[in-house]
DNA sequence: CCTTTTGTTTACGATTTGTTCATAAATCAG
DNA sequence: CTGATTTATGAACAAATCGTAAACAAAAGG
């Protein structure tokens, strides 16, 4: 699913956009502000940045510059507070894709962000199959021999990672950061029941196995 | 009905194809080569090309790939001389929908043909039946046993949408992306109501129903 | 206009999913 | 081996999401 970067000074903001677009499928990285932002596209290449312009540090434009020297390509969506002409004619002289006026509805929100990905040809479309197991991350749908298997949101974003990174060991900090809210109070142990579930649903599966590493957390491997 | 691109330099091969298939009452194009073809996709729209791989000019996978470049959705079926894994692989990878190889009986294609466009719903006359269901999109009508069921508009053009991508789950969002107008309020939980009177009025309907994607959307599935 | 149809919101009970906890089992260090 | 730590897992409870009727609003058709 495609990689965004959400940057946004506002906590409580932030996290709100993260989690919905994580709900929707989207692998979602989020920063506080244009430096930190900036550090993260360093190291990863993201589909998407969706950026607010008033922020400490360095600012929305700033960062699109910035972004725009290294990547022509990449689409940069702003959130401003207001519409004001002035600022958008700054952001659409160096490159940025779409506004989005606060407040908005988060719905408005991921209807652009699909509709921009979709233009920009990146929208996800996978199918997995893992000997007699097969994932499309499209359909959401997993299925054993043919047999559909249900799974909750949360189980098949954890299925579907682990999948994508064979033999990976996730920590369960790691796991709960990129699929939990940030503010999520849950604790660690919570993943442990999702392995439980993600087992059993997957037992019939005989392409890989979730195997614990002890201390650590858990890896999927294929056999 | 369907139109159809035949792209095969065998002049006898390409003659027995093309008549067969406008003997089924597809509307036929013939090419000779990839290069023949590419330029007859550019003042036409095809429902489905059906080509070679081998071929002087531009052969199957290079034809695929141009066409994939600017239609993500056509269908491709390529024929193949042999089933030799590789060019599977390389076919599947630059979104190619089925393979037929050669020698094939006739009969085995055209009922290839008649799958895969139905299963991309874009059968001739625009028209779909499962079970005792019965749509069509260009007359906007619906009915089950032949009995006319009435749809409102945004009814009619969400159901069809489910009906064309069986099995696809469907945000809410996406929905309202597609069906609503940019500037709506209406909240997302409308599609909800829309839901249950499309299950109301399809619920004599045999062939499909649908499911709800617990945090996520809709999707309806054939049974 | 007024009537009818279509679209939207809201509220609340029903259902599904998520989390914690208690206890058992496994693993590890010494 | 033993005791300490970590993990497995079912069950109970909490939270989130969904279904749906009903009321209201908007649009279309006379």
């Amino acid at each position: 699913m495609a990689k965004i970067l959400v940057v946004e000074d506002d906590q409580d903001l932030n996290r709100i956009i993260t989690k919905s677009l994580r709900d929707r499928g989207y692998d979602v990285t989020s920063a506080v502000n244009g430096l930190d932002a900036l550090e993260k596209t360093e190291g990863e290449k993201f589909d998407m940045i969706l950026t607010d312009i008033m922020m400490p540090k360095m600012d929305g434009f700033e960062l699109a510059e910035s972004i725009r020297a290294v990547d022509r390509e990449i689409p940069i969506v702003f959130m401003t507070a207001k519409d004001d002409k002035p600022s958008k004619m700054l952001g659409y002289s160096i490159g940025v894709d779409d506004y989005i006026v606060k407040p908005f509805d988060i719905d408005i929100l991921i209807m652009k962000i699909g509709a921009i990905l979709r233009r920009a040809r990146i929208e996800a479309e996978r199918e997995l199959e893992i000997g007699n197991f097969r994932i499309n991350s499209e359909e959401r749908s997993a299925s054993i021999n043919g047999e559909e298997i249900n799974l909750t949101v949360r189980e098949f974003d954890i299925l579907f990672k682990l999948l994508s990174y064979p033999r990976k060991t996730f920590t369960r900090s790691a796991l709960m950061e990129e699929f939990w809210d940030y503010d999520s109070s849950a604790t660690s142990r919570t993943v442990d029941v999702y392995m439980v579930k993600l087992r059993e649903k997957t037992a019939a599966a005989d392409g890989f196995e979730i195997q614990t590493v002890h201390g650590l957390g858990y890896k999927l491997v294929l056999k």
